[in-house]
DNA sequence: CCCTTTTCACCTAGGTGGTAAGAT
DNA sequence: ATCTTACCACCTAGGTGAAAAGGG
């Protein structure tokens, strides 16, 4: 996934569908991203694959949370749709102040999803950590990735052109042509 | 103000501060547009003032809620910016399933904004009309205007040309050479 | 005749990877 | 040598009034 210091979005985006909630109760639904491991890596091209290069540490970094957009609402209302993190935003800025998630270059990271009951207390505009109690979080580890800021090999950056509707810029079949001419 | 079927912004849109709220309760900020009166109107041209032509019924009919997309809000965080509903859409089809507000052309109108203190009742995927109480509501004599689906004279399509973003490409300097030399 | 609808060129606003220069 | 940044062309997405066509 490729972050920038200005803030790209999540390719492809985080999907989910909710059960059980209770219809009646008021939700809030987040997300952030956590570390795979302290690892950090490097991707070596004749071999196709990522190798680790060295530690780091995340012990001291909380990370950030992104609200969804539709919080708070009814369980019966996220339950009825698809809930999309599409708007989301990743940097590699340690002084963001635009409320991206922040992220380091060549890691590994886990997208977790939350879901939070309502109470009193929580507003919109200010919870910025987890509470500590009403909290159901989950993860799915076909969602892990490793940030880099630019591609590493041509697979991942042909995946990412013809899947992203605003890279059909890059989709020209003539582009590809001198490529495949090489061979 | 252009009213289309599809809907459009309403420019310049309307933008309030609150103060005197709680900053620790919630609150939906909310607008809707009510008749100013059961007349129709038309734009008598050659004297450059609108003019009745006619009676409407209204009564029947209740004003659709526009709730702002911020909502629900503490108090304080409403209290510290300014609240713009520059995103709210009129339309002229009385069908409309989009959610925007649904008004008739050739009629006068006042918006009204609205603070509703929230309860565990009010969920905002649901509310679409106002509560029985704790309601605050205001107008602003100011706002009042006349909707049309094209505009009736060229003082009014200036001003909105000269002020909205979107309508630079008629500003072109070269367009209006034609019409000044007329005169 | 008067008003509405449809389509359009021309904008704003913003999301892509490429590329060359910069940084360490 | 390796990774990052800044800028770019090229897209998606959508908000303007103009103009011509449509409708009662």
């Amino acid at each position: 996934m490729i972050i920038t210091k200005a803030g790209r979005r999540m390719f492809p985006s985080v999907r989910v569908k909710v059960k059980d909630l209770d219809p009646f109760k008021q939700y809030y639904i987040a997300m952030d991203i956590i570390p795979v491991d302290s690892k950090r890596y490097r991707y070596v091209y004749h071999s196709s694959q990522w190798m680790v290069a060295g530690n780091t540490d995340h012990s001291c970094i909380t990370p950030r949370l992104y609200i969804h957009p539709d919080s708070p609402c009814s369980g019966e209302t996220w339950m009825r749709q698809v809930i999309s993190f599409d708007r989301v935003k990743l940097t590699n800025n340690e002084m963001d102040d635009k409320g991206h998630i922040i992220l380091q270059s060549m890691h590994k990271y886990k997208p977790r999803v939350h879901v939070i009951v309502h109470s009193a207390k929580l507003d919109l505009a200010q919870i910025h950590s987890l509470p500590d109690e009403g909290v159901k979080t989950f993860i799915f580890k076909e969602t892990e990735f490793t940030t880099v800021t630019a591609y590493q090999n041509q697979q991942i950056t042909k995946l990412k052109i013809d899947r992203n509707p605003f890279a059909k810029g890059f989709r020209d079949p003539g582009r590809n042509r001198l490529e495949k001419n090489i061979f």
